[in-house]
DNA sequence: TAGATTGTTAATCGATTAACAATC
DNA sequence: TAGATTGTTAATCGATTAACAATC
């Protein structure tokens, strides 16, 4: 465990040196996956792994790897690959696991009642305090286990206990207003699903909307295409055969 | 009407020259958000747009539209700029909305009925001809107006119904299985809900894997970097008065 | 020490932006 | 015709891959 102190000391000394980290997006996006995969490696009971094996596993390139995990320091250690929990426990640290954020998700529809009963949230660390929404048939239950209060006490509720994450899933009129009363409540993050873009430039939160929508859309547009290329393959060997 | 029938004529002879018109990933991805923006103005009443005004809108470059446009051919008119009804049909037909593409929705569970519930498959053009679970309380009802079979008839009903979509709610150990029940029955495309990573490689199946984990993991990583940030400036603060 | 594997630099590739000639 | 705006080329930027010296 020796080696694994040393770098932890040289990865501290690099955040400090450098101002600026500058992590390119393209790097920030891969972060998840590679913690995703080296939770299963861990669950696995495996202790090292080289970039060339995870490589293999994850489908990318190892140089890729390497990159990658360097822009937060060296996590690795010459001739020997990466420490497998630390470098799970250090991703876990640069994505807010260990943060301990709270959430509430806005909208008990059916995509808010499926956030409500996934372990998703849990897994990573984030808490969800409570739902609400509009129904009257429902505010005072409890879904999953999670509360539901009325959407008027939503401002009051995020201020008091200090909330960190808006799950929106409320309709797109809805969406906007709903956003601004979590901006003014403190909130320092939006989870968006309403079919809209929010955005608020110069406002101190972070949106990450959700289009579902544009998914199935590329997936159509994969099959098509495939389709297509099909199709003038055949019509391409009919008319070798009508030669 | 013209021109668009002159633009009409330009868009088909560039497919037929260039056998393999090899569209940038990047393009592809920003095509459903095209199809968004398009359809809002289209309902807006809007007949024209330039790509100044849409970047504005859409907050792009303009020479990024008329860039991602132009993969496809001539869509729009000098001095004109696009006319939104024309624009809005061949992203359409590119995307496949005017295939009718029908789909199979695997899994029941919460984010199946929110998936059955929801409008976005039939204003992409997607019909969904049944749900499928190994719930017996729950086989032979409707929810949200869509059958629910049994997963044992998965593959005889994909097969006699043509189905082109599998979507996968499953839990992540029926994920793999399901997905090869799907391809054996001749589904081209699989939207994977599972946790997992599906890939098929040599099969002639596209796969698009959603990981709302991730996206919840890259916002908690953006809170998490803007607290940090704000903590470095105060400190580096409290060190000026300090000194 | 010898072998393995990282960290890092340099080369390549792809995607974005800028600029402007073509043209409606 | 003059003004507007595309289509398209060239320049820039960022991200990926390759290669290898550093080092465990």
């Amino acid at each position: 465990m020796e080696h694994i102190d040393k770098l932890h000391g040289t990865f501290e000394r690099r955040i400090a040196d450098t101002q600026k980290p500058t992590v390119p997006t393209a790097v920030i996006k891969r972060l998840p996956r590679y913690h995703r995969y080296l939770g299963d490696l861990l669950a696995d009971g495996r202790l090292r792994i080289s970039s060339a094996e995870l490589s293999k596993i994850m489908n990318v390139t190892a140089s890729q790897i390497r990159q990658d995990l360097n822009c937060f320091g060296g996590f690795g250690q010459q001739g020997y690959g990466y420490n497998i929990k630390y470098l799970y426990g250090k991703i876990s640290e640069l994505l807010g696991v260990t943060q301990g954020f709270t959430a509430v998700i806005v909208g008990a529809g059916n995509l808010g009642k499926a956030l409500a009963a996934t372990r998703m949230f849990g897994r990573r660390g984030v808490t969800r305090l409570a739902l609400f929404d509009v129904d009257e048939k429902i505010i005072g239950t409890e879904i999953y286990g999670i509360p539901v209060h009325s959407v008027d006490s939503l401002y009051d509720f995020c201020r008091s206990e200090k909330v960190d994450i808006g799950v929106l899933t409320v309709p797109k009129d809805a969406a906007y207003s709903v956003a601004k009363t979590l901006i003014y409540a403190g909130v320092k993050g939006i989870w968006n699903f309403a079919n809209t873009e929010l955005s608020f430039e110069d406002e101190c939160v972070t949106v990450e909307n959700i289009h579902l929508g544009d998914s199935l859309m590329t997936l159509c547009y994969e099959i098509k295409s495939k389709n297509d290329k099909e199709n003038a393959e055949d019509s391409d060997e009919s008319a070798e055969v009508e030669q």
